[in-house]
DNA sequence: GAAACAGTTGAATAACCATTCAACCGAAAG
DNA sequence: CTTTCGGTTGAATGGTTATTCAACTGTTTC
């Protein structure tokens, strides 16, 4: 009789929970897309830039005045912000403005700045 | 007369917006405790965590059966998750319960998951 | 069409972080 | 008090990533 019948370097306490959690538990794909999701929301840089583009849209010189930083690091910021479905943008002859994605964005974060001041 | 009276390399396009912007900028502490947050909510491993914490708190042990994956290694994301806020834990005998730290974690991961779905 | 400017991109470096391993802590049971 | 077991912790390492720099697009204006 196998004394530990389970993967990982312990013996299961609750049986039913864990078939439970791991019948409910998402494909990969989609816990991918949202780990991908929080942890673009995930650095001071870019939750600045959400900051600003909560008030309005905003091209990437308006940003990089707001944040004081080059361009070229809020471009590689906005990339992955977009890659992410963090931001959308569209180009008006040579700008190029940037806005949240959806009201799901907006609705994240404001829930979490709630939750932040809510546990100080 | 100076060629860009800005900090960084290029000419503010829209200077209200960047003043707005600015005028509503959190104050640093709260900018890194929200990126720290989200950061924290940004890795597959925790994310399916969080996941399997939607249904029912759950001890160490059970989440490394879940998740197939070492006690330590289980423990080290979970004191981190403790730390920023996301999840809370208590001790009742030899174990720990862990749970979500409250309403606002549940709601900002289906929200995230709702986002996800919706752009697909 | 050439200059000017908003923005992008790839490579490189430096900082950061997830997992593993081994040792350790703390509560319960014998 | 000793053993057992759930859980924690620190150091080490391999992988990831933010910023900088320099070169490059694409659009407008002259």
């Amino acid at each position: 009789m196998p004394k530990n019948e389970y993967i990982c370097d312990c013996n299961v306490v609750h049986e039913e929970a864990v078939k439970s959690a791991l019948s409910k538990m998402p494909d990969d794909a989609l816990i991918q897309e949202m780990s991908s999701f929080f942890r673009i929301m995930g650095d001071s840089t870019r939750c600045k830039i959400i900051n600003a583009l909560l008030c309005s849209e905003m091209c990437v010189c308006d940003l990089a005045n707001v944040l004081s930083m080059s361009k070229s690091s809020i471009s590689h910021q906005l990339a992955k912000m977009r890659e992410s479905g963090v931001v959308k943008c569209r180009r008006d002859g040579k700008e190029i403005y940037y806005s949240l994605d959806d009201e799901h964005v907006r609705e994240i974060f404001e829930t979490t700045i709630t939750h932040i001041k809510h546990r100080r």
